[in-house]
DNA sequence: CAATCTAGTTTAATCATGCAACCATTGGAG
DNA sequence: CTCCAATGGTTGCATGATTAAACTAGATTG
């Protein structure tokens, strides 16, 4: 928030990614939509924000792709939100945050939950970023290169 | 970052990383800071924000650990901000974001970089999550269980 | 048709953010 | 020694994001 500065149109995709999704609530948002929650009042219940904030949220979600809502579901004539395929693309990111706090957390006994392989109940293995050829990589073994000119789309004037 | 809400005490490690390093300019600090980026000034440069919220946001950064600040190095007596193994481990949380847009992002023509190995030049593969036993899972495999209670220790009373 | 639940909108107070302008230190030129 | 420029950082004010609480309005229940 405090969108002085917006990065919708830096050409970093990392700073888009956070023009995006990169505040408190939207990320929260989305864990607790993975999780299943998809009504106004679970989202405001469980995440104790101020309505107003969550609309604003919501809609902003919404408007880019990551949420939509459908009409309802559960008998009740009110809405729902539902994660779309963008929005369920956050999961490694929450995964990435996760095991951020979980490695370098100074009070880790305070983190409650751990994330398992719900097929046996163990724990899943730390992310791990690989080369073409199967190699893995650490943030010294890569490096970053200008895009390939791109097709010259039709330039979003407007 | 408004930390109205803080959840610096929030048992779920989302929120926790969030709370470390879930505003804008810190993640893009972190970012510059992978690629080498030390001084105040190149910060100052390259990210084009303003010097007092450089400052609060390297004693920030600083404070948690996920910065150091080292005496010198480069002849000049003034001093540089090094990432230490925390922050360095805040690289795939960044890839995870950097391949969110790379992959959903509606303007992808306006991203101007890659991802490469340094070895060979080629794009990275997408970020992986695998269980114990090498299977490759979505967010639809796993589920969250509670912590195995923890060797109780000292409640943090205060 | 009254009570209540859901999903908001509005309002007013508060506090963080961001910009700009200002200090302090270092180091070199004259 | 004094002046100037660059580096690193602090202070003050305007904006505006966040919040709780009050209010609205349709749906559900009884």
């Amino acid at each position: 928030m405090v969108k002085r500065t917006s990065f919708e149109h830096d050409d970093c995709p990392i700073a888009r990614s956070l023009d995006a999704i990169g505040d408190w609530w939207s990320m929260l948002i989305i864990r607790e939509a993975l999780f299943g929650v998809s009504r106004f009042g679970e989202f405001q219940k469980r995440l104790g924000l101020a309505k107003n904030i969550l609309t604003v949220r919501l809609r902003a979600l919404t408007d880019q792709g990551i949420l939509k809502t459908a009409p309802a579901s559960d008998g009740s004539a009110y809405q729902e939100y539902l994660l779309t395929p963008k929005g369920r693309g956050v999961f490694p990111i929450l995964v990435a945050l996760r095991q951020w706090s979980e490695e370098f957390d100074e009070r880790p006994e305070e983190i409650s939950t751990i994330l398992v392989d719900k097929e046996n109940g163990q724990p899943v293995r730390k992310l791990e970023l690989y080369s073409q050829d199967g190699r893995l990589l650490g943030a010294g073994d890569t490096a970053l290169k200008p895009r390939p000119a791109a097709k010259l789309r039709k330039r979003v004037v407007a």
